[in-house]
DNA sequence: AGCGTACTTTGATAACGATCAACATCATTC
DNA sequence: GAATGATGTTGATCGTTATCAAAGTACGCT
């Protein structure tokens, strides 16, 4: 810790501070990023990628529907919502996004975008060009790796959903969820049993396919029966082992 | 048609049709599978990789969940169904694959397969050795970049299914069901108003997130208002315009 | 050809979540 | 610190789809 701050004191005089923050190298997020897995000189090769950061106030669109896919964007801090609209007005929130998770991927087919991606608080990104990704990937083989692993992980946890949506009750849905979340959380280094819900009721009734009346009766069934405690934004998992078996399933979508 | 004939019968003189058959620039599906976008020399890489074929008999398991990713599979010839089965006995299928789409992406990221597959009638796939598919795209950009686009147009799929599930009615999602399968049969050649449904109404409903009743009643309703014409798996569709404003809905999950 | 099995259809009823509505709480702004 | 709008909670009722049940149809097998 004592030397991550000496490196930054040290980049004040020698470059600006946001030119060594784009580094993956000293990215505190290089465990979960594009980073993991990479030895440090296959991640050296990133660093001329990841030239640029971006910040996004809340509620601001990161990237718009229609748009055309140019950039990858690696979340340094902060969440996201990933959601569709429809033709006929529907809009359906198909997924959250936390520090060290990939956006974009879902213009490479078609080179547009397809969802749109708007902050649920103040965040900052890396932006990495994807064509240069793509090069770079055919020439570091542990990065090409990891960006197809991103990828199948991206289908593997939409698949999931699609049994929490196609067969699950709307208990079974938040409990996942919730449990989603707080596995999220642990692997950020951040407390697994009490967080902060980034997101409104609406958006993860959005997300889980129920109206926020149910989600908003669901937490409150499971705050009465001890398994967690909820108010507003604020959540304690009380009852971890209790709130699996609600769920009755292995697959976590999150 | 003729000159395919004339080659497939020169094969057999010259080589084994086994060998001939595997060859992915002779192949008629060569612009849905993997070679897609590809040059005619590009397309030669990828003859060495694809080396053989397997026949699946009609409900026997291509690929069993837990098992170890080694293989990617293109489908050849007939159909699949993939699923999950969740720790507490529930199985929910999770999409349908027909001739040019590719099998197995699901183990990239834990080099472990998530999902079983299962043929829905008897059918043939080319496998395809993962670790040298990647190797030959380090080397092919136009590989490498159709493979980016599969994976990409596998999450984007997933999204519009997850919208699907999330927020349309029964008779919305059948339609939505019964248009993607005609646009797929329409892509390979077959009519897109006519053609014979490969799975059971259980299997749909699983799918579509509905119980086989609701399947069965849904389309039996489409068939009283002459939206379609339905006996048994065999399928018409009389009235598509009718159909897409039932769905209502732009983005196809199929 | 006849039998058995798997699949499909249709009906009656029940349950779950949606909808409508009113109120409470919180954050923001002036 | 009061006012406003967004978000969240809770209650009453309704509607869609699940469930249970029974009969009908197609298909494979000997």
């Amino acid at each position: 810790m004592q030397a991550i701050i000496e490196i930054q004191r040290a980049s004040e005089i020698t470059c600006t501070a946001k030119e060594l923050a784009v580094r993956c190298t000293n990215c505190n997020l290089r465990e979960l990023c594009l980073p993991q897995g990479m030895t440090p000189e296959d991640v050296q090769r990133l660093n001329g990628l990841v030239t640029t950061r971006k910040r996004v106030k809340k509620g601001e669109r990161l990237q718009h529907a229609g748009e055309a896919f140019k950039l990858l964007y690696a979340v340094r801090s902060g969440s996201f919502k990933t959601c569709i609209t429809t033709e006929d007005g529907r809009d359906q929130v198909t997924g959250f996004k936390m520090s060290g998770e990939l956006i974009g991927l879902d213009g490479i087919e078609t080179n547009t975008h397809i969802v749109d991606v708007i902050a649920l608080e103040d965040s900052e990104v890396c932006a990495i060009p994807f064509a240069r990704l793509e090069e770079t990937s055919r020439e570091v083989a542990s990065l090409q790796k990891q960006l197809h692993r991103i990828m199948s992980r991206e289908i593997v946890g939409e698949q999931g959903l699609m049994v929490l949506l196609g067969s699950m009750r709307a208990e079974e849905r938040v409990a996942t969820f919730l449990l989603g979340l707080s596995r999220r959380f642990r692997a950020r280094g951040y407390s697994a049993t009490e967080f902060h819900l980034r997101m409104t009721r609406e958006e993860i009734g959005s997300y889980l396919g129920l109206k926020l009346e149910t989600v908003s009766r669901v937490m409150s069934r499971f705050h009465e029966t001890k398994l967690i405690q909820i108010k507003q934004k604020h959540v304690v998992i009380l009852n971890p082992k209790g709130l699996k078996d609600v769920t009755g399933i292995a697959i976590s979508p999150l």
